[in-house]
DNA sequence: TATTGTTATACTCTATAACTATA
DNA sequence: TATAGTTATAGAGTATAACAATA
């Protein structure tokens, strides 16, 4: 496979020293070689990852999302009345760090903190109606993103994409 | 597709006010419905990284080695005398960050740095034959937990996996 | 004038320990 | 005793601006 031995590359510029016949001392390269890591399901993964989150992180300023905010606003649409705790555990958050992220979302209006009906510890978060209209809005922009994401791929590529990331971390 | 109406999930607990037979005031969900976040590709490369990722970090602190630091020794071991504007680019990374890190793996005699051939502003960074062992030994275990990794998926699977991921950053 | 490498620095993200109120 | 939510804080990761040396 594309496992490339360690190679010397395409050395280009060559020896200085007095050794005009024999191997480079000080080797140059003009085209760098990354067929190992691109062999390797975690580079992989991180670098598209990083690439769609860029596209994703500019379409959605407008509506002052980030990448996490949509996430956990998405959740608490779809599933009003959903705690803390059950937000951590879908997205993988750990709840120090959903606490000021909750606060931000309420004191934009965007969702509301109502006492759990039978659990007195939990609290739970629903969607405001303006924190409702807001991610139909964003929703749509982030499937409208996804198609134009990926162009290089056809519809049952994308579909199995999905299906294949989803085996790796579900 | 899976694209989920708003449904109020599966709301299990109800009402608690005057209201016995209309809506419940408060609900809860007991169970987390993530479908729609389910078919954005950004969500799910994201989240595919992250859990292979941390595999990786336990694997390979035994070598001392983030999974930065591997990128960024693999890339020397196969491209030796390649510069640091080199490694950012081909690993996405920005200068001010890669210098700490350059810094690092040579304090740790693991690569060291000689004058570029051609180029007196550019400095070429080669593996020492300490770094190349310790590559060879952690370019192995990075392949053997590929395997590991992606237990659940066939092999033709995995190497479709690769290409679409390459499909979308490269 | 442009580029390589660097410094300093700020900002975000992620992680851990410990506390309270309730179950 | 265990769990939900919170506070404080530390550490890692990522970003920009500006500078010296060389092309």
């Amino acid at each position: 496979m594309a496992h490339a031995a360690p190679s010397p590359a395409k050395s280009t510029t060559s020896l200085t020293l007095a050794n005009q016949a024999s191997l480079p001392v000080v080797s140059a390269v003009d085209q760098v070689d990354t067929s190992y890591l691109q062999t390797l399901l975690g580079y992989n993964a991180r670098r598209a990852a990083l690439t769609i989150i860029e596209g994703f992180l500019e379409r959605m300023a407008e509506f002052g999302l980030r990448p996490v905010d949509f996430s956990v606003m998405s959740v608490i649409q779809h599933n009003p009345g959903v705690t803390s705790r059950q937000l951590c555990a879908a997205l993988n958050l750990l709840p120090p760090n959903l606490v000021g992220l909750v606060q931000s979302l309420e004191a934009r209006g965007l969702i509301h903190r109502q006492p759990h009906p039978t659990d007195g510890r939990a609290v739970g978060l629903h969607p405001t109606s303006k924190g409702s209209a807001l991610m139909q809005k964003a929703e749509q922009a982030a499937t409208d993103l996804e198609v134009a994401r990926s162009a290089r791929l056809t519809s049952a590529q994308r579909k199995t994409l999905l299906e294949l990331l989803q085996k790796i971390y579900l």
